[in-house]
RNA sequence: CGGGGCGUAGCGCAGCCUGGCUAGCGCGUCUGGUUUGGGUCCAGAAGGUCGUGGGUUCGAAUCCCGCCGCCCCGACCA
């Protein structure tokens, strides 16, 4: 990987601690370091790949187990289409083509021969599955539809990030057709919801929501809403995207149903996912130089349990007292691991653990013995507090509670306190050329003034926010702009 | 695809400029002992087609040419 340019010595000494070079001095190469420490992925052979290592995949299993149970509680089921899709399925919606066509990954030969017709590993499966619903919808009856599934894609990108950009990922994606284009509609913007729920009381993100432009919309769709986070650098990371399809695939799949009237009709349907993209977003919104830090709902270990000992008689004595907790601990529903490891020192245990990102630390020793107590310590900072024994459950969960808000808070205040108003262009283009944050500035509409910022600051329309209302001027054309849009640059 | 960097033990690197005899170092791993409230210490051990193909040379990790791969930055994108 080599040195950065300039001070090596410098860099020799920090990152001497614990191999995490500081998020001052490079953000890209901490977010590597983060992930390489605490074991979220590894390179896989293959460029551009990456293999989710079981710290990293546990994450994944904590998104899913949330989101999955918010899909059912809302009345959606899960199902699994195939990976492969003829090239011409693909081929059939003219803009969604046009917009995945570079990025597909095509099988041509298969058993030894030549493939009669190319297929198309999924770039998304909104054309397999319509062409699937075309069979299964008949009657308005059978709607709404409601499928969502897990699956594996692959976009050919030309440049990759771990867990932010690489040729294959992980996601859901879910997919409705409904009778009216006011449901399709309501069933857009109820994902929307659940997805800003869903990250900001599980992931600890707080996030902005709202249409994008035309020029960033899902190709296909009518219209598609976001949800948008800020990472620490300040750049903006989309989260999570939902679209309202109109009737656009279901005119060319032919998905149409008899309505009551017995007329021909065609479903309105929509898409929405979200991708193991989340992991980078929590990685880079959470965690600090001395390692990864995960909201308590996301961890896989919550609390790790260090007990600490010099005798043989101690180490009996604190063993148990840790398990008898532990055992309480997961009574309580909470996620614990005792470490109670003898090859190890404590202080190598709770760097290991930091580096990790466990919520909580609960040290147990013989003077914690003597006086009935625990130390509890919180991987986002604050002093080790001893608590009595007795108590130590509801203090430890009361405190994976706060914890859990406290991080949230501070992604909502650092977003808020680094987005600016922002007007005239002069003081835009300072103010993204400075990457202080997200300007909230006045935009006409227009695709052409949005191009014009693209090419000269780097900076696109992430979202337009719902909560936005007052008029004024587009900073670029000075034409009338009905509300402030977010422009920053993104990942 | 453009610019930059890198490829030597599981990982991180030195050695290359100025060719030479047995290719080193740190971490990790293994064995034994010692330690345990913030990355213990000591002793010993295992582990390498120097990315790959060719060339120059008495001799190549080192010089020359080709190829492959990876990382970072940019254009494209969840």
């Amino acid at each position: 990987m080599g040195d950065p340019p300039g001070r090596p010595y410098i860099r020799i000494i920090i990152m001497a601690k614990k191999g995490i070079t500081p998020r001052g001095e490079d953000y890209s190469q901490w977010y590597l370091d983060i992930i390489n420490q605490a074991q979220l992925a590894d390179y896989a052979p293959v460029r551009g790949c990456m293999v989710i290592r079981p710290n990293g995949y546990a994450i994944w299993e904590a998104i899913q187990r949330e989101l999955d149970r918010r899909f059912k509680d809302t009345g959606h089921v899960n199902a699994y289409f195939p990976l492969f899709i003829p090239e011409s399925f693909m081929k059939k919606e003219a803009e969604h083509v046009e917009g995945f066509a570079p990025e597909c990954a095509v099988v041509t030969e298969g058993g030894g021969s030549k493939l009669e017709e190319k297929l198309y590993v999924r770039p998304t499966s909104e054309t397999i599955m319509y062409a699937m619903y075309s069979k299964w919808i008949k009657s308005w009856r059978d709607l709404p539809l409601l499928i969502n599934q897990w699956a594996n894609i692959v976009r050919w990108e030309m440049r990759t990030r771990l867990f932010l950009r690489t040729l294959e990922f992980l996601w859901q994606e879910g997919h409705t057709a409904h009778a009216t284009a006011e449901e399709a509609e309501e069933e857009a913007l109820m994902i929307l919801d659940l997805y800003a729920e869903f990250s900001e009381n599980v992931l600890a993100l707080s996030v902005v929501k709202g249409p994008k432009s035309d020029a960033e919309k899902f190709p296909g769709a009518l219209v598609t809403y976001a949800i948008e986070a800020m990472m620490q650098d300040k750049k903006a990371l989309q989260a999570g995207t939902s679209h309202n399809l109109s009737d656009h695939f279901a005119k060319v799949f032919d998905v149409q149903y008899q309505d009551r009237e017995e007329k021909l009709q065609y479903v309105h349907q929509t898409s929405w996912g979200v991708s193991t993209r989340l992991i980078g977003a929590v990685i880079m919104a959470h965690s600090d130089d001395d390692g990864l830090v995960l909201p308590p709902k996301v961890a896989a270990r919550q609390v790790v349990i260090v007990p600490i000992w010099k005798s043989d008689k101690e180490k009996t004595a604190v063993c148990v007292a840790g398990s008898e907790l532990e055992r309480d601990l997961r009574k309580a529903g909470i996620r614990v691991y005792l470490d109670d490891r003898d090859q190890y020192r404590p202080g190598f245990k709770f760097n290991q653990h930091e580096v990790e990102g466990v919520p909580m630390r609960v040290e147990i020793g013989p003077k914690d013995l003597e006086k009935k107590s625990v130390a509890l310590k919180r991987r986002d900072g604050g002093d080790k507090i001893f608590v009595p024994m007795d108590e130590a459950v509801g203090k430890i969960k009361e405190q994976l509670d706060t914890m859990q808000r406290d991080m949230l808070a501070r992604s909502k205040k650092f977003r808020e306190d680094n987005t600016k108003d922002i007007d005239g262009y002069d003081a835009f283009r300072e103010f993204i050329g400075s990457d202080s944050g997200w300007a909230s500035s006045h935009w006409c509409g227009g695709a052409d003034c949005e191009t014009k910022v693209k090419d000269e600051t780097k900076a696109t329309i992430r979202v337009i926010p719902f909560k936005e209302t007052d008029t004024g001027k587009c900073i670029i054309c000075g034409k009338d702009s009905p509300k402030r849009v977010i422009f920053a640059k993104a990942y």
